[in-house]
RNA sequence: GCGGAAAUAGCUCAGUUGGUAGAGCACGACCUUGCCAAGGUCGGGGUCGCGAGUUCGAGUCUCGUUUUCCGCUCCA
């Protein structure tokens, strides 16, 4: 990858600065988890109130939602999380094929039941019409033991299963004598359950299983508060409910720094339309989602859709917005046309009749679904990493450059008197004082002013505040813009309106 | 998960055939300077990722382990 080394500036920056961290530093760390630092949390909670203005506040027809992160476990058997990824897993290392434990010993198992069929097709023959397979099998030394090798098998199974031993499956296979089909070998790795969800304990549901799982999308939450909203917020198709928040992803393989993680945040609004406009709605979404991103000012190279041709069960029309990252194009935010498969799903699990009635059409239907769903720390590496540049200046000298737009920065300004006395100090923290209410406000008074304007364009500031000696005098001060340092004369009574025109 | 590489101060790194841990930058105090980074003086900071082993003695050699990076694999 040609920006490797890019890549490593990107993850190494964002620790020095204190964006990023990775979790539990001084245990080691905790593999796929990281912590955002004190400018971290900044520019994260930028970036999410902006989608949340851009979602929530600019449209009439969309409202916001905070659901818990634990649902009821039922809820993750109706959207089919429960059902398509608990299966425990085995490789084989010489030919690096991954199996479902559970299938091998099947086809194990099935091997012993041709045997059976085979002796019974040979008594069959033997004894012609006088066969009787209920008594043939029942009596059979051969079989019996076949079958009794088949009970076991199901026993010891199930007995693993129900303790969730991985270890006993592959002892299990190992004693079956399982070999890999494609390299004849039993060179077989630990078995491991490929569940996706994280799965932890409550004590008062009234379930069979007391399991709950963390959330591995927030996008149920919204589903399930479906009629909540809709009723209470008087909502009238079409209509939106957006939500940001946690969700936890137990990822086999998770890299690439904050990309994927196991614990992450979303940022997802769920677009509740009439049956047979959905693809209208598709298109509309895609296309104003794009837009959200172009308004950073990253150019529009940056980006691209990828329409999926591999459809998931439950959407009819899904595309990916991509961003090109330091290690290539990645998947960015999801558009998916969901149909009516969620709330068809909840209603068959709850019970309860989840539709709308439409006074325009006069009938009930099940709404279908246009989802866009962001990752918030995807989004926060896309907008870093592309902010994050080496400058060369005219006079050869260079500096570490974060371009990050001005509505983002974790820190609008910095205040800076010229020297530590003649009063400069005691100035710049009136100043300071007028501009926090407004913004975030850095003062530093340690250092050359050069060296104060290079740890501001580091970490992303957008604009410098300089008192000096004439400040006293004519109560202006210069303002320093970050990408061009260009230098201007401001009043300080219209600091603050300058200041908030520019952000 | 498999294979490869790496881990020494906040950062970048040095550390000889195994012999009492270093530099620059950063950080703190004081002095000096003052519009595009690195003036002076003094100072704080490391059980060399972790655990075993070999050895009189391990940052250095061996094994294990954790984390990170790269390739493959996986990715609702």
């Amino acid at each position: 990858m040609a920006n490797q080394m890019d890549f490593t500036k990107v993850v190494a920056h964002a620790k020095e600065y204190g964006f990023v961290f990775p979790s539990s530093e001084i245990y080691d760390g905790l593999a796929a988890v990281y912590d955002y630092g004190q400018l971290g949390v900044e520019l994260k909670n930028n970036i999410r109130q902006s989608w949340w203005r851009a979602m929530v506040q600019m449209h009439d027809n969309i409202v916001g939602l905070d659901s818990a992160i634990f649902m009821h476990p039922r809820i993750w058997k109706a959207s089919g999380h429960v059902d398509a990824f608990n299966d425990p897993l085995i490789d084989n290392r010489d030919s690096k094929k991954r199996y479902r434990a559970d299938v091998l010993i099947e086809d194990h198992i099935a091997k012993i039941e041709d045997k059976i069929e085979k002796e019974c097709a040979k008594a069959a023959k033997r004894f012609g019409d006088a066969f009787d397979r209920q008594q043939f099998v029942s009596t059979n030394a051969r079989v019996l033991e076949c079958q009794k090798q088949i009970d076991d098998i199901h026993a010891r199974y199930a007995d693993c299963m129900s303790r969730n031993d991985l270890d006993g499956l592959r002892q299990l296979i190992l004693d079956l004598g399982i070999v890999c089909p494609v390299s004849g070998t039993r060179n077989w790795t630990d078995v491991r359950q490929f569940n996706l969800m994280f799965a932890t304990r409550m004590g008062s549901v009234i379930d069979d299983s007391d399991t709950l799982y963390l959330r591995p999308e927030t996008a149920q939450g919204i589903f399930v508060n479906f009629l909540n909203v809709q009723k209470t917020g008087r909502m009238k198709i079409p209509f939106g409910i957006a939500q940001t928040g946690k969700a936890f992803r137990n990822e086999i393989v998770a890299r690439q720094f904050i990309f994927r993680m196991r614990e992450f945040e979303q940022m997802e609004m769920q677009f509740f339309v009439r049956p047979g406009t959905e693809l209208e709605w598709f298109k509309h979404w895609k296309e104003e989602r794009l837009q959200w991103h172009l308004s950073f000012g990253i150019p529009a190279d940056c980006y691209r859709y990828h329409d999926h041709e591999k459809l998931a069960h439950y959407a009819n029309a899904a595309t990916d917005i991509e961003f090109r990252f330091p290690f290539g194009f990645k998947e960015l935010e999801g558009i998916h046309s969901r149909t009516d498969f969620d709330l068809s799903r909840h209603s068959e699990f709850s019970g309860k009749k989840l539709q709308y009635f439409d006074t325009e059409l006069g009938e009930s239907y099940t709404p279908y679904v246009i989802e866009t769903s962001i990752g918030l720390d995807r989004t926060f590496l896309a907008i870093f990493s592309h902010a994050l540049r080496e400058e060369t200046l005219d006079d050869g000298s260079t500096r570490t450059l974060l371009s990050l737009p001005p509505s983002l920065a974790p820190y609008k300004v910095a205040v800076l008197p010229l020297v530590k006395k003649d009063g400069l100090p005691e100035k710049a923290q009136e100043i300071v004082g007028t501009l926090r209410r407004e913004m975030m406000v850095q003062y530093d008074e340690k250092d050359a002013i050069g060296r104060r304007y290079r740890r501001q364009d580091a970490i992303g500031t957008p604009f410098c505040v300089t008192i000096d000696s004439e400040t006293l005098a004519d109560s202006a001060v210069t303002v320093r813009h970050r990408d061009t340092m260009q230098q201007q004369r401001v009043p300080i009574d219209q600091l603050n309106s300058y200041l908030k025109s520019q952000l």
